[in-house]
DNA sequence: ACGGCATGCTTGCAAAATGAAAGTGCTGCG
DNA sequence: CGCAGCACTTTCATTTTGCAAGCATGCCGT
């Protein structure tokens, strides 16, 4: 399986890139996330496990009940394909 | 919507980015991206009409009843992005 | 101590996307 | 004419995603 083909295993699900790209302002709690982003409140749920899984993010404890998700080095590393992608869209028909 | 969020409702459904990956190689068959790729077929003829309207790639005729598809120049921006992609998955607990 | 409230989820079910398998239409070739 | 190859389309099962409601934990005011 390509390069390619690995990345999405992980960050191709839906909202996966977008939550990681949230984490790159810093660590965020569950209902930022949720607010900011419009996601479902399961498949938010499902995908903070499936990154935390990867190694993508850790979950950083905070008062009370509540707890915040931070990005690992791993996850910090995903800056450059996020960048690349946004500016992808960005760009209109392109400089001719 | 982020421009992130934009290039994902292009590029974010299964297997649409791996299409023009294949496609940064030159301009392929369907038949050649079917089984290079081992895409559904009915997926692979989703995912290229909607590659297509999107501006990112086109149909190039060829003899008989045949034609290929190639990248536009907004396909071809990709590449970066997919590089991009790929060199975080290949890259292992990364460079401390 | 206790009720209310905020936060962070889980659960149940409907809708949409994806996948497997078989079928269709066209074209050239013998 | 009949067959084979290519590029799809169609049908139906499975998986993923989404909506709405419910549950658990812990503080906070009274």
């Amino acid at each position: 399986m390509s390069d390619l083909a690995t990345a999405l295993e992980i960050v191709g699900p839906r909202w996966a890139l977008l939550i990681v790209e949230r984490l790159l302002d810093g660590p965020q709690r569950y209902g930022d996330l949720q607010r900011e982003l419009g996601t479902p409140t399961n498949m938010l749920a499902t995908r903070l496990r499936e990154l935390e899984a990867a190694g993508v993010l850790y979950r950083l404890p905070l008062k009370h009940n509540t707890r915040a998700y931070a990005l690992t080095e791993r996850g910090l590393a995903l800056r450059a394909a996020i960048t690349a992608l946004g500016r992808w869209a960005a760009d209109e028909i392109g400089p001719s």
